[in-house]
DNA sequence: GTCTATATCGCGATAGAC
DNA sequence: GTCTATCGCGATATAGAC
């Protein structure tokens, strides 16, 4: 059946074209300041199209969310494999931690802005937070390998250290030597290896 | 001339009701989904008053946020007294922040967020930007006169590690321990001095 | 200085033709 | 599957009486 092919072609290509359209204004002008018009005409679609696909402005939000988390989770999940050296997956994490939040730092404050939306985007709140917890329960194991006698605390401190650096680069940017301060943490932290300059 | 006095009582009262009320709902349901009639109700005084004395909703988020970062400056002027030991004055100002934080964490969440409105909100963000600056500024003053050796270096990371253990606070409240994070912290940072467990 | 009443507008969302 | 036209609401902000 050919025309249902089709149609779940461009059923596809509404989508993709919706979501693309919408994390990029997200991001660069927050979620408030983007209506569905914007995203309508950045998608090069009508307004009412976009309600075929989805039904709200904040269903719309959480789709894209739900996206950027699986792509990290796949990316993360390579990190886990038991036969690494812990020290160097560490080192990896963090380093491919940076490369993330540099190649995109409007998604990453748009990201972190939600996460301090208390009362609406109660349904993306779920979401991130399971992330979280995904995130902390991986330091933790990683840390229990590393022959931590506190490894709960070790990984809290670490996610939140890792964190406020982030946040830090997003508020300052390039008057943010974010490189440099990395490279700071981890010889104060992690003595026994050392990142390149 | 008696009316004038009055007046400006009046005109005292009033400015203080709407700050309050809009500095609280602000904190409580965030700054988009409070409306001015919202204010208004709260503070107990009419919509149009309210116009009166702020011309605009964001103006009114620029004077609350003003209050608070002055009230914010005269806490930090007392640590800056150079005949207190440096270390002391870190340990202090660690166990203030804290406080702080969790004595209003509705409040923090809001100037966090704030933070990361990246188009809006223009006119706080250069509020923002300047008291970073000056906190970053004590703290490098304090490393330096604790002998650090890397103190740019040294205030960065102590400052960024600092917000992310409050915005994991913030993010995650009782089920993140604060108190016992901040110790570890201590303790893995700055070896000579322990704080009370 | 304070209120009530109202103007104005843009937004999210829907209806219905094609 | 896609569009145009439109509804209905709630928001900020203003006008003018007292």
């Amino acid at each position: 059946m050919r025309s249902k092919i089709q149609s779940a072609q461009a059923r596809q290509r509404s989508t993709a074209a919706i979501k693309a359209a919408a994390l990029e204004l997200f991001a660069q002008k927050g979620y408030h300041h983007t209506s569905v018009s914007d995203i309508a005409r950045e998608a090069g679609i009508s307004k009412g199209l976009m309600y075929n696909y989805f039904s709200s402005k904040e269903e719309l939000l959480t789709a894209i969310v739900n996206d950027a988390i699986s792509d990290g989770e796949q990316i993360l999940a390579i990190l886990e494999d038991p036969a690494l050296d812990p020290e160097a997956v560490l080192l990896d994490l963090i380093r491919q931690s940076v490369e993330m939040i540099k190649s995109n730092v409007h998604y990453w404050k748009l990201i972190t802005s939600l996460a301090f939306q208390t009362d609406a985007m109660k349904s993306v709140e779920p979401l991130l937070k399971k992330q979280r917890e995904s995130n902390i329960k991986m330091a933790v194991a990683l840390f229990e390998r590393m022959g931590s006698q506190t490894p709960l605390e070790d990984a809290l401190l670490f996610g939140a250290t890792m964190d406020g650096i982030f946040v830090y680069f997003m508020m300052l940017e390039d008057e943010f030597p974010v490189d440099h301060i990395v490279n700071h943490f981890i010889q104060k932290y992690f003595t026994s290896k050392q990142q390149r300059s």
